[in-house]
Parts: structure tokens; C-alpha cells; sequence
DNA sequence: TGGCGACTGGAAAGCGCATTCCACCAGCCT
DNA sequence: AGGCTGGTGGAATGCGCTTTCCAGTCGCCA
């Protein structure tokens, strides 16, 4: 292992040297020809300085910890992205961490990463309205900044007294609502996602309260998990009951997607004979037939801007970002 | 910032009890109420040790360093998910880097990441088929190794001298090729990835020779992007040639379902007219119609491998695991 | 030409922790 | 009853680095 006195003794100078030669300290000039030096024989011997050691002897942490629920959801997979370019524009590295969608699971991962010191965290994903889950995790937070000095940003509500990227979800699914009431659909039903899940319940609400305010009649909405899997046994129970609405909106896309495969299986036709309109404009998801009427989220965009925000957060009061989305009307959705 | 000697000093003790009553050392042995006393002090401080001390200080690094491509697909989103999986199974936490596919930019961030001292390092994605990239990479991998002691695995082909976790591309393409033969196709084409890419370059022409085996007759390959893009644009350029064979293989899905829709603009039917086979089986793209043909890997599973191989490979010769893929024949190649 | 400041290099302290090495104190043997 | 083990707590060292704080060495002015 190649230490940086190794590196000093090589090029004859020493160590308070060799580390001013690499960080170009403010205190102390090195002359030109010596900092050569020193370069040289770091090439030479391969040397690598020693992020650990950097960090404890005084360097501004350069990590980004990034909470997800599934890194394999392209929902988060974009978003990490999206945070991933947000840390390389400030030479920082991200660490990653799942949760699942459990509370408990995120507050032990937000605790187990205090130890890693980083300068920013980002917590990705919607959280359960549980008003005691919502509070320790707030705890939590609070105290990770407390102790830690890093900034904090969360992307989904604006309800964890942290900075936040709120995604705008009852507007813009209001907004879909009206696209949708302009073409003339009437009678709907809506895929709600996980009971008490803030987000699903924002875009499940600002959707029905839309179509109800522009003369439309709602089914009772169907709960399923957040997932394909649970779009698909959703829309299932939603067509066995018999009462097929004219419409189906599922919260998000990977939702949508599992509900046309259950309506295909069945036999009913997209759109011929329901509609279905999703949420959040997967990119990998932009092919499938009937297309997707959906509300598009620049979500790399999004990820990016948790990182600015939690960046800020260092030096300030917590801000909140309102991102909103835009009305995407394609084929699933047509009269 | 609260540190260990403050949780010492709250409890009573010394230093070196605190830490023992942590980390349970085998040297002493720490009497059972004052551990409790230590530790109950450190939950009422809120202290959470610091691991860059704790690594500079000797301890066995935790972290697993996974270079991909780009997180926001989901076929590294899914490996990444298993090597998260994979470093939890060791207490590990892991720190992501994306690199696009240019070469330079993988043995720079190889290079970068030196400095985070993890305990492994995992390479996941296709090659460029170039002498003299693939040498520079191999000698980024090695001096990897040799300067940080860290295992090394790489996901793809077992070309980098490190330990590999190889997908058997060739042979699952043919054996795709083979179930496709049998449905009584003959004259193929192959929208066959970059140019000069490894694992395009195994599936296509595991895909080509079989097929030719197999008495069909094959149309000029289609060069395009690893992307959704590049398929469509690749599909694009195959049906504007006139030329239209039955059977188009893309060599992943993602280019496959690009391939689809430059089908479907030019109003030419999938399986109608035209049978498209893709390779990943790409979770999220379980759902589009229609249902294409691929080969399936269980991406996680092989991402979780990556991690185990890493880990075996810091005491020990490097090791290949092959694995193969599963034909899964749907309705895109439906006769 | 003596002396002052402007530069530049080096020695040393310390970041938070794990871990030898020592010192101590029981209880045991002879 | 004195020396010994076996078991326990504490002081001290060092991991690799950044950063004061000092000590030289020039060049310049009067």
C-alpha cells in the first residue's frame, strides 16, 4: 500500500509538501517545479490517496447517500441517475441503499448510514401515512443532520421538515383528469395503490376530486401494491366485480401496465372497451401497445435537483422544490 | 460530533473498553453490565461510530464499489438490486459509478475509485472489442487489485484476467435460435448492437451460426446503439432496405421493443408480418405486445454472484461461473 | 552592506478509532 | 503464605492525511 510519505520520500520533498502539491492548499505555494515532482512520483508509484484518511483528517466528506425503496423500479433507477450526475458535478461518490417500502427499514438504513459521514443524504420515495412512522422517520432525519452536518433532501412530500423535491402528484393528476373529462369520459375507476401511501393517495385523490368537480362519476377505488403485480391483481378485481368503468387511472405506470395485462387476459380491449392512464412517463415503459396515456416526470431531472437542494441544505433552511408534471395523452386513453 | 471517548467518558470507562464493548474483541472480554453500560450511553448520545476511523484504524473496508454502464437501465438496475443484495449479505454498503461504454471512462472511474479502499469492486457491462482498450482495462483491474487489495468480478466475458461472472451469450443465443428454427423461420436478420461490442457481437453470432446450422439463410447485420434508439433506428434502416427477412433477432430487449415500434410506424405487423426476438428478459418489459421472445437471465441472482465471487476472489485464483439464459418463446415470434 | 519582508519547505499535532502492551486483581497451587 | 496463573481495564501507539506553526532562504530597500 502506497502512502503518501511513500510518495513525498520519492520525490524528495516532504509529506507537508507532497500533500500541498495535490490539493493546491491556500496557505502555502509549492514552486511549480517541485509540485512536478511530487506528480510524477505519484504516478510513478501508482499512488491512490486514501479516501478514509482524507476524510478524517479534516477533507469535506465528497459522498452522497441515496435512499431508494427498489433500485430496480426504473421509477428510482432514473432518479438515481439523475442523483448519480448531481454527485459527479460536485466530485462526489453515491452509496446506495434500499429500503422496501417499510418505515423501519428506512430509519435503520438512515442510521446505519450516519457512520459513512456523507455530506448529503436523499431519501427517494413516498412514504405511508402512518402518523407515527412519519414522525420517527422525521426524528430520524433530524437527527441525522444534527449529527452528521450533512445536508438532507427528500423527493416526494413536503412532510418530513426536510428540504424537499415535491412532486406536484395531486395538480398534475388533476391536470390528467381534466385532459381526460375534455375527451369525454365520465365514469372511472382509479388503481390507488397501497392504502396510506402518501403519494398513491395524492395522485388518487387530485385525480377523483378533478373528474368529480368536472361532472364525472367514480367507482370505488381498488388498492393493490405499488408494483406491476399488484397493477395487474387490482384491475383483476376491478373487472371481476362486473362494474367496468370507462376509465381506469392507476397511480403510477408500472400500475397501468399490469392493469392492461389483466383487462388483455381477460379479453377487454385497451381502449376499445376501458381506457387506462398511468403515472410518471417510464422511459422503458414509452413502447408498450396501446401507448400509454401517462403524466410525464423528468425524474433524472428531479434526482439531480434533491442533490443541489440537499447540497444548499448544508447552509440554510430547508427549502421545498414543487416540480410539476405535463399531460401525456397517447393511445390507452383514446375515445 | 460525539465521539467514542465521549461515550467512554459518559459510561465510566476507557477508551479501549468502549471499543471492545462494541465490536466484542477476542482479546478481552468485557464484563456483560459494564457492555450495557457502554452501549446504553451510546444510544443516549445518539453515537454513531465513524467509519472512516474505524477503517483507517484497521478495520476490514465494507464497502462494494459496482461500475455499470448507465443505472437507469434496467438490466443494470436489476444486477445492481442483486449486488445490493449481495453486499447487505456482509454488512456492506454499496457506492455506484456509471460510466456510459467508452473504455476511457470505465478505467478512469476504476482509477477513481481506488481511493474509497472498498473491500471489492464489480464491473458489470459489455466490452469494446478493442486490443488495446480491453489491455488498458486489464491493467486497470490488476493494478486494482494489487494497490488496494480488494477483490475484483466482472459481469460479462471472462476476458479481464479477474474473476467473472460470465453470461454464456453465445450458447443462449443459439439455443434461442435452435427454438426458432424449429417453428420453421429461415431467413433472418440481426440488429446486432454496436459495432466492436463484445456481448453483442456473442449473441449475434451465437444467434447467426446456429441459425445458419440450421440450413437458414441470414440477411446483412444491422448495426445500432445498445438502446431503445438504436434499435428503433437499426429496424428502421432494415425495413427501409426493402429487404425483410421473417425473423429479426435484436440483441438485447430494449433494442427489440425499439425495433417494434419502428415496425409498427411503418404499419409492418409484429408477428404478422415480421417476428422480433430480443435477449435479457427485461422484467419491465414483461408486458408489451406483443409479448416478445427472449432469453431470460436472472439478472439479480447474477449480481448477487458477482458480489460472492469478489469477495472469494481477495484470498484465491480468479474464478469464471458461467451462466446460461432461458429461452422464453412468446407471441413476438409467433408463427 | 545590513536588515526586513515575502516565500517556501518541514516538523508536528491531531482527526476517531482498533489494538497491542501493561498493570492490576482475583483465586489457585505448593 | 508467597508466588502464579487467568482474566480484566487502561494507557499508548499508529492508521494516512491535512494543517497550523516555525524555520529557513532569498531578494529588495535604505
Amino acid at each position: 500500500m502506497v502512502t503518501l510519505s511513500d510518495v513525498a520520500k520519492a520525490a524528495g520533498v516532504s509529506l507537508a509538501t507532497a500533500s500541498r502539491a495535490f490539493n493546491g492548499s491556500k496557505d502555502r505555494h509549492v514552486r511549480p517545479e517541485l509540485r512536478d515532482r511530487v506528480i510524477e512520483a505519484a504516478r510513478r508509484l501508482n499512488y491512490a490517496p486514501n479516501a478514509a484518511a482524507q476524510q478524517l483528517a479534516g477533507g469535506e466528506p465528497r459522498s452522497v447517500a441515496l435512499v431508494v425503496h427498489n433500485i430496480a423500479d426504473p421509477y428510482f433507477s432514473s432518479i438515481a441517475a439523475g442523483v448519480e450526475r448531481g454527485a459527479t458535478g460536485f466530485g462526489g461518490i453515491v452509496t446506495l441503499a434500499s429500503t422496501g417500502l417499510s418505515t423501519d427499514s428506512q430509519i435503520q438504513v438512515i442510521e446505519t448510514l450516519r457512520r459513512q459521514r456523507p455530506r448529503v443524504l436523499v431519501l427517494v420515495g413516498g412514504l405511508q401515512d402512518d402518523r407515527d412512522d412519519l414522525q420517527r422517520l422525521r426524528e430520524a432525519l433530524a437527527d441525522f443532520k444534527t449529527f452528521t452536518g450533512a445536508g438532507v433532501a427528500h423527493v416526494g412530500q413536503p412532510v418530513l421538515g426536510v428540504s424537499t423535491v415535491a412532486i406536484d402528484n395531486e395538480a398534475a393528476a388533476a391536470d390528467l383528469a381534466r385532459a381526460l373529462l375534455a375527451q369525454g369520459f365520465t365514469r372511472f375507476g382509479v388503481l390507488a395503490g397501497p392504502e396510506g401511501h402518501l403519494t398513491a393517495a395524492a395522485r388518487s385523490r387530485g385525480f377523483t376530486e378533478a373528474m368529480l368537480a368536472g361532472g364525472a362519476t367514480a367507482r370505488e377505488p381498488v388498492h393493490g401494491e405499488f408494483t406491476r403485480d399488484g397493477g395487474h391483481q387490482a384491475m383483476a378485481d376491478l373487472l371481476s366485480s362486473g362494474d367496468v368503468p370507462e376509465l381506469v387511472f392507476a397511480v403510477n405506470d408500472v400500475m397501468a401496465v399490469g392493469a392492461m395485462a389483466a383487462a388483455r387476459e381477460r379479453g377487454v380491449r385497451v381502449p376499445d372497451d376501458v381506457r387506462v392512464a398511468g403515472f410518471d412517463d417510464i422511459l422503458t415503459l414509452r413502447d408498450i401497445t396501446p401507448s400509454l396515456t401517462t403524466v410525464h416526470l423528468d425524474l433524472e431531472e428531479i434526482g439531480e435537483s434533491a442533490v443541489q437542494l440537499a447540497l444548499d441544505d448544508q447552509h440554510g433552511e430547508p427549502r421545498t422544490v414543487v416540480v410539476g408534471g405535463s399531460v401525456v395523452l397517447r393511445e390507452s386513453t383514446r375515445r
